[in-house]
DNA sequence: CGCATTCAGTTTGCATTCAATGATGGACGT
DNA sequence: ACGTCCATCATTGAATGCAAACTGAATGCG
C-alpha cells in the first residue's frame, strides 16, 4: 500500500477512502474524514510522508481543502507538521497508549455513571440490542464486524450522558485508540469476556446505580488495557 | 466595543490582539490566538458576526488565515459556523457550563492523583510558590493577577502528570471555563478558600497521597461550580 | 391582504497564483 | 578524503480570483 522506499503513497488507492460522489461545499470536510479513515485504518503509517499536492491529485481537490484537513488533523494530534517539509502520521509511543488509556478509564466511568442517572427513555434496549448483535458477531468469529458494533456501543453510552464536553473528549479517545494496530477484540476469549462486561454495565444502569456502573465501565477499561498491552507486547 | 446595531466589530480595537510584529510563516497561529484571546477576553460575543473579510482587513492579513483560524475555532467548540453565511461565537448555556464543570471535576481531580503519583522533582515547591503569589494578589484584592496565577496553577499541576492526552484535554476545558464572564475569584471570600484549597492539593501531592490529592481536587472543583452558579444566578 | 416566488446582494467555499523558507546535493577548499 | 558553503529545488505559507449558495426583500398571484 505504501512504498517505503520513497515514502509515496500511491494516489489511487488513497481515493477510495474519499467517498465517489461530490461534495458540494464539504469538500475539506469530506477530505478530512478521509484522511483520518486512511489514517485509523492504518492505510498512511508514521513513516508515510503526506505531501499537499499528492493528496490533493490523489482526491481531485485543491491544495486548499487538503492544507485545511492537515491542520485538523494535526490539532487532533493524529499526525505531525513539518514547516516547510511536509505532515507525517505522528507515532505513537507504548507510553502515550498508556496515557490514553488512563484518561479513557476515567471518562468511560464518568460516561457510565452519567448515564445511569440520566437513564434516557430505550437506552437499555438500546444497548442490550447492540449486545445481541455483538453476540451474534462473536459467535460467527467476524471481529471485523463486532469492532464496529463495539464502537457503536460506546457511542450510544457516551450519547446518553447528555453532556456536549464528555463526549467531544471520549470522541477524540476513540480515534486514537482506533490507531492502534488490530482491535484486541480478536485476541482469543477476548469477545465474550467485554460481552459480559458490556452486560455489567447495561444492569448497573437499568438499576439506575450511578456509582456501580462507573465502577464497571472503569474495570471493563481496565481489562481492555491488559490486553491492549498483551497484544502490542506481543503476548 | 462591538456594535450590536449593525452587529460589526471595530477593526482598531481588534487589531490590538494580534501582535505588532510580523508573523512570518506563522500568521495562521498568530490569528486563531488573537481570535481566541478575543473571545475569551469577551470582547467578541455570541452576538457578533464574524465575517471573514472584515476580520482580514482588521488584522491586515488576507481571508485564507483567517478562514482556517476559525475552523479551528469551530472544532474547539469556541465560534459556530452556518454555511454561506457567516460566524458566530457559540452561546455558553447554564446547562453547558453544568456539563463543563462536571468533567471539570473528574479530569481535575485524576490530574491530581496522578501529579501526585508521580510527584516530579520541584513540583511542589513550584506550586507552593505560585501560592505564595496568589496569597500577595489576594492581600491587595488584584482580581486580573489572581486569576492569571490560578490559571498558571492549574497548568503547572497537569503538566506534572506527564500526560499529553489529559494535558490537551484540561487546555480545551480552561479554554471553555475562560468564557464564563468574570472570574469567580472576585467573589467575597472566595480567594482565600481557593489558596487553602490549592494548599491542602499541595500537601497530599507531597505525602505522595494520591487518593487524597484527588479527592481534594474533586471538592475544589465543585466548590468552584457552586460559586459559579451562585454568580451567574445573580447571587 | 397574505403567501409563494424570484431576483439581487452578500458571504463563504474552493481553485489558482505568488512568495518565502528549509532541505538537498554538488563544488570547492583544506 | 572530508567538511563547509552555496545554489537550486521542492514544499509549504499566504494572497487573490471566481463560482456557488444562502439571505432578505420586492413582486406577482391567489
Amino acid at each position: 500500500m505504501v512504498d517505503v522506499t520513497t515514502g509515496r503513497n500511491h494516489g489511487k488507492d488513497l481515493r477510495r477512502y474519499l467517498g465517489p460522489g461530490v461534495h458540494r461545499g464539504r469538500t475539506t470536510d469530506a477530505v478530512t474524514d478521509a484522511l483520518r479513515e486512511a489514517i485509523l485504518d492504518g492505510f498512511l503509517t508514521p513513516t508515510t510522508w503526506l505531501r499537499e499536492d499528492e493528496i490533493a491529485a490523489a482526491f481531485e481537490v485543491s491544495r486548499t481543502p487538503v492544507r485545511e484537513a492537515m491542520r485538523r488533523l494535526a490539532d487532533e494530534g493524529l499526525v505531525v507538521k513539518t514547516a516547510h517539509h511536509g505532515t507525517t502520521v505522528a507515532p505513537l509511543s507504548l507510553e502515550d497508549v498508556l496515557a490514553l488509556y488512563v484518561v479513557r478509564e476515567n471518562l468511560e466511568g464518568l460516561a457510565a455513571r452519567l448515564a445511569a442517572v440520566r437513564c434516557p427513555a430505550g437506552l437499555v434496549e438500546r444497548l442490550d440490542e447492540i449486545g445481541s448483535r455483538m453476540k451474534a458477531a462473536a459467535a460467527e468469529a467476524d471481529t471485523a464486524r463486532l469492532s464496529g458494533l463495539n464502537l457503536e456501543w460506546h457511542r450510544a453510552l457516551r450519547d446518553a450522558t447528555g453532556n456536549s464536553y464528555l463526549g467531544r473528549f471520549l470522541g477524540q479517545v476513540e480515534h486514537a485508540v482506533r490507531r492502534l494496530p488490530s482491535s484486541t477484540l480478536g485476541h482469543p476469549g477476548r469477545a465474550d469476556e467485554v460481552l459480559s462486561e458490556h452486560d455489567a454495565v447495561v444492569r448497573a444502569i437499568e438499576q439506575r446505580d450511578g456509582a456501580a456502573a462507573e465502577q464497571v465501565a472503569k474495570a471493563h477499561m481496565r481489562r481492555a488495557r491488559e490486553i491492549r498491552l498483551a497484544v502490542m507486547l506481543g503476548e
